[in-house]
DNA sequence: GAAAAAAGATAAATCGGTTTACTTTATTTG
DNA sequence: CAAATAAAGTAAACCGATTTATCTTTTTTC
């Protein structure tokens, strides 16, 4: 029965003795068919094992139940995670999703955002290379898809945006640190600085400046694209005196925290003992690892899901209305690298409010 | 001119004066056509911005420019990498990718393999849930899709199948650290043992049987869905007098390297100084951990390409040929965490034949 | 029981391309 | 120069669904 060509809706209206306008009304969940032909046609389509052709009929009904989703890389388990959500949500919603990756080249990107605009994609879920001012946001103003940002944007622009709320998430850990007696901390990041690093030093600092001012904060980013960055931290730590060395360090991309995991380990500075470390964006061996590592974690899963409610609101009005930039919410997973070594704590900390949905301009 | 619909084949047939068919033609590169017409068409080409649309004319063509591409989950960096590499070569041939993740769940597997087949993709890769013998690859085969297996199967099998040499990689492993003079080695893997960990098993107890039968080896393999991996791992070491220690364990997967590598830490046993740690699948943190971790890579970039060239083999023989089975040679790279503490050795360990293939049956 | 209204079914048009079969125009040949 | 051949172009059919407009049948109403 499966050899070859597929059955079609007109083998179906054949086969039960109608016509395919029938057939096609009865998928379609219209009611007015009498009973004796809705079941010789399920009948038929059980049969001839048919299932419609999404091609065929998204062809005429003009609209594709598609979205794309572009992410700058998969080998990033939390691109691929927010890709596998976007799948999952967009797929409850009966779409379809095809994906892109731009390999952080704005070429690359642009050339698969024309591809995807060329399926006529209903709408667009886009992690830019850059920013939401770089050339792959321009171009989806330009073709007029409607599109949602997500993670690498700064909380202002013409688009609906989901981000984490890195500010936020870091003022938490500022509070923890503060808690924990800390008075001397450093701020490392090795990658690039992005807009989420600006706002996770941001957002740190200035909540301890509010907090207790008198507690010192380094800050060490390696903006330009150093080699060896276990070396500039190294030499950045030669330069603290054996008495003002800081007693927590907060690393604020999942690179840095190996980085700063490893130069500590090289040292032969146990963490938790006489540094604590905290990590920004959870992974797997972070808590297997030992000791294991107190890390905030973006909620990818959640993203994911409020990327596509967005879109689909927004596919819903038709494109119009505000900008809403959704802040989502992000946790602390308190782990031993920040135990004191009196203290034996584990735990969780999240705030119970819901997520900030701030109004646009 | 983006307002609303894009620009169809006969605005374009419309503006430039000629048929429809002429611009499809053009289009498709039949060179029957008149200089000047050409240049007409393709001068209100790019005035509307045309750009055909892929729905309608697969529809029409009756052959599907799809590859589908199922992978248990996209958190894993190793299956997203192999999407995205999966989805560059399909490009490059042509094809537009559509994913599904089965999260491990044989039922959402077949669920999503339907779903891929209503969109009469042109074949199928498949890492399935379980084995080749899964109901993945059952269905996969009653549907008449044609079908690349990836990963988790072993090497006979109906289909043609792509997977890491992990025997042979083993291997390799076993004559390194026999050259290291290792004599009690410790094999460690703290997942369900798949067919690769058997291969990788069977690989490197077998050829150091070949190779010296006097070097000790203990297997340990957490079959049941242990809780508490490190534990199962600690009590093992227990068993061990002070004398009769291994001096080397070969982690059989990524997760199970994280797991010794904790619980050799938490035991205060410094990895390269007293016992050294290969793993197996490569991640980035384990050359910036310190010490770096001598690991397995797989090629995951070439399986991606491999399961790719010999889909697109398959469906230009129509399906008809005997399956092919793929191995994938592994590159050993060589880390600080095999360095004995007199050696300072790095470097990369990679016999230079091309990728084996054999032939099925 | 005839007219009007409602229900049920369908032929044909449609979506946006490609392809076939045919026509028109240009070129070659005898 | 007419006939044969080749080149260039197009109308219409087609892919597999949905939708519109229309037609047929059944039910209701007076």
């Amino acid at each position: 029965m499966e050899s070859g060509k597929r059955a079609t809706i007109h083998d179906v209206a054949r086969q039960s003795g109608v016509s395919a306008a029938t057939v096609s009304k009865i998928l379609n969940g219209v009611t007015t068919v009498k009973q004796p032909n809705v079941d010789r046609v399920m009948a038929a389509i059980e049969d001839l094992g048919y299932r419609a052709d999404p091609v065929a009929s998204e062809l005429r009904q003009g609209q594709r139940r598609l979205i794309a989703a572009i992410v700058p890389e998969l080998n990033n388990p939390f691109f691929g995670a927010l890709i596998s959500g976007i799948e999952d949500a967009a797929e409850t919603a009966g779409y379809k999703v095809i994906f892109g990756t731009s390999r952080e080249s704005e070429e690359r990107e642009i050339d698969v955002i024309q591809r995807m605009h060329d399926w006529r994609v209903s709408g667009a879920i886009l992690v830019p290379v850059q920013s939401e001012r770089g050339r792959g946001a321009a171009l989806l103003a330009d073709l007029g898809i409607t599109s949602v940002l997500l993670d690498r944007v700064s909380a202002s622009s013409a688009f609906d945006t989901v981000t984490a709320d890195n500010f936020r998430a870091s003022a938490d850990v500022a509070q923890y640190l503060a808690e924990q007696g800390h008075r001397h901390i450093l701020l490392h990041c090795a990658t690039a600085t992005s807009e989420a690093v600006r706002m996770r030093v941001e957002g740190f600092t200035s909540f301890m400046r509010r907090l207790d001012a008198g507690i010192r904060i380094d800050v060490l980013l390696n903006d330009i694209n150093e080699q060896d960055k276990r070396g500039v931290l190294g030499q950045h730590w030669d330069r603290y005196s054996t008495l003002d060395t800081p007693t927590a360090v907060f690393a604020l991309s999942q690179h840095s925290t190996l980085v700063v995991l490893s130069e500590l380990r090289r040292r032969k500075i146990t963490v938790s003992g006489q540094v604590a470390l905290v990590g920004f964006d959870d992974a797997d061996w972070m808590q297997t690892t030992w000791p294991s590592i107190t890390a905030v974690a973006q909620p990818v899963e959640i993203m994911a899901k409020q990327a596509i409610a967005a879109l689909l609101t927004r596919l819903a009005n038709d494109g119009k209305g505000y900008p809403i930039q959704h802040l989502e919410r992000c946790v602390l997973n308190i782990r031993e690298s920040t135990h004191s070594n009196d203290a034996g704590r584990i735990g969780r900390r999240n705030l119970d409010q819901p997520r900030t949905q701030i109004r646009g301009e």
